[in-house]
DNA sequence: TGTCTTGCCGAAACCGGTTTCGCACTTCAC
DNA sequence: GTGAAGTGCGAAACCGGTTTCGGCAAGACA
């Protein structure tokens, strides 16, 4: 390469400072510089001070890929999209992976995204970006029950952060949004309203989530004192399809709920087209309660009562726990759980029925 | 480390097959082998079978970030979102990373995903993406008509690859669906079925879409003879709100169209809702088409006519598209387009009106 | 004053590749 | 038979970091 090609290239590519600039600009040696920014016991605090500084000002980032040939690890979160998954993660996608990467960026990591449509190729995935470097751990979203990604992920030592509570907790962290309270607190809602037949109808058994939610539109039935008749109990809806079907069986029961928690905003919009098939007026015949905060729950005639849910944040929160686990704390002091946020629609409402002098006198009861 | 330590590492990290391993089994130096994998022509023909196969055998692949080192190029490529971006993005934002990540990798190439919410963080992530080494390209979803991104990476001679065509097309490389002849088709579709008052309602301005959309919908009038009145020609409409709102005026016009031509389904949606607001039955008494194919349009009552789109082959055509162009091709010589997919669905029927022969009886004009 | 720590840093090997350079060996022309 | 050109590979430098090792100087202790 010539001279002039030489003086183009750190022109035009504007070549990055290295660790040999900074360490020639404060007369040390590049072995100096790079323990003192690692921070090793056997530097100075005053030389390691002077070389943070200058790095700082020299505006020096080790080149993560130069790192990884030496120690393995690139500064890259892995994160494996599944296909399979049902459409109600979707809208929440974007969200997500933006607080993600936000949250990786602040800490200097960036995001490698991998996809599966198959069990085979989604362990596939983990091993290959593991073994080339390309994550150093990985977000896993949708903590299922039985998770061949934890199992995999957990025998092979790798870090990962699950947005989700799996049953089986040994040594894993994770990040998740309280739905068991957000459960108990649309039963404690609508009893508030008077309801006291309420029907709930639960999410994807094999995901973590439903057995949580259940749990707590069970403590909130049995906190209001109401008695819980398991045939109002339906489970495994992950569609509005899905919860057109369980809604129609619960309004169809010989004596139907006047209420119905869904564990998913989805569901509770194909309770709206079951009511609506029954001319049912949601809000005021039939009360509905939902969870996510997807903008279609927003936009429904009446807006569905619901909780939502901050995915930005909560990506951005798993990107960190999971950094932190990479430098090595331990998984089980990485865990941390929020509460969604209760929004109140018009999908609520007193609860229908002869005996009670709040309801509307133009809102009979149905039968 | 002691011998124990080292064996435990080489056992249970299961060390990956290096290029002195290669080199060793073959009897060859590793500079041999690497340039024998890099098609090197100081390497004899029967020599470098040889590698290839060993390789092959020996299962090696070198480690992207140890040639990253020397050469700069990491087999990753990059995708920065924008929040800002309208919903109609979002649906399939799942679809297409997927697509991309699946083309990336059977080319041996990752996907670098980074996000950004305002304009300055968005040249920014681009910047130090490519100069951290974390992606060697990029792939630009939703060309704009004067897009700041194409203006960064084209000055600073970074490849990339644009999903859309945009106007000033020197030295782009591009993958697009010909949203053109869509709109054609749509109008061709409807003139078919008698209309002659056909409005349009078009999408983002500030997208390379919207000038081909309008442009296809003005051809479709024209080759059906049918007179263009811009007073029935509305801009920018990108959400169902937006699309409500234009419908409204449209429907409003002292002498409405039959039809309308929506160049998103999202707002086709909108005039679903602004025909019900005027009681007008879609399919019936106002026809509506669509472009993208979202679930929503499908699922609508009655669904909705429009041109679906395959997001994820759209991502992976971008993916082997980009890697060619890092490889060298010249980025004029990558450019495709495909033809989206005619959905016919309820949401058009035959022309109403006194005149039509074909109305059902029932089925009258309005006004 | 001599020796033994201790603190602090430089020298050099190393990570897994790429690339330049030069040398030995053939092939060909004369 | 000799020189020149061409072929095919090894040796070694290099990329930008990390990590081990060793040594010097200052302080501690006897």
């Amino acid at each position: 390469m010539s001279a002039n090609q030489q003086k183009l290239l750190t022109s035009e590519r504007r070549a990055r400072t290295t660790i040999n600039d900074v360490a020639a600009a404060l007369n040390l040696t590049k072995s100096t510089v790079s323990r003192a920014m690692n921070g090793y016991a056997d530097i100075s605090k005053s030389t390691q001070n002077r070389v943070m500084k200058m790095a700082e000002t020299m505006n020096y980032q080790p080149l993560s890929h130069a790192q990884a040939i030496k120690t393995g690890l690139n500064r890259s979160l892995g994160l494996v999209l599944q296909l399979s998954d049902h459409d109600a993660h979707r809208p929440f996608l974007a969200e997500f992976l933006a607080g993600v990467s936000a949250g990786a960026s602040t800490e200097g990591y960036t995001l490698t995204l991998a996809s599966a449509d198959t069990h085979d190729s989604l362990i596939a995935s983990f091993r290959t970006l593991k073994q080339d470097g390309k994550a150093d751990g990985f977000i896993l979203p949708r903590a299922m029950v039985s998770d061949p990604r934890v199992a995999f992920l957990r025998k092979n030592d790798v870090p990962f952060v699950l947005y989700g509570r799996p049953p089986d907790a040994s040594n894993c962290s994770w990040f998740d949004i309280r739905g068991e309270d957000a459960m108990r607190t649309a039963v404690q809602h609508l009893a508030d309203l008077g309801h006291r037949r309420i029907g709930f109808i639960n999410g994807g058994n094999i995901y973590a989530y439903a057995g949580l939610r259940r749990q707590g539109f069970l403590l909130g039935m049995q906190a209001a004192g109401l008695r819980v008749d398991p045939s109002l109990m339906l489970e495994d809806a992950v569609t509005q399809e899905d919860g057109f079907q369980a809604s129609r069986r619960l309004l169809d029961h010989a004596n139907p709920p006047t209420a119905i928690v869904c564990a998913i905003d989805q569901v509770a919009l194909g309770t709206y087209r079951a009511a609506r098939t029954l001319e049912l007026r949601i809000g005021i015949d039939l009360s509905v309660t939902g969870y996510d905060g997807i903008q279609a729950g927003a936009q429904a005639q009446p807006p569905l009562t619901t909780f939502s849910v901050d995915n930005k944040a909560a990506g951005a929160r798993l990107a960190t726990l999971l950094i932190q686990q990479i430098r090595g704390v331990a998984p089980a002091e990485l865990r941390e759980t929020v509460a969604a946020t209760f929004q109140r629609g018009g999908s609520t409402g007193p609860a229908p029925g002869k005996n009670d002098h709040l309801s509307n006198v133009e809102t009979g009861g149905r039968q």
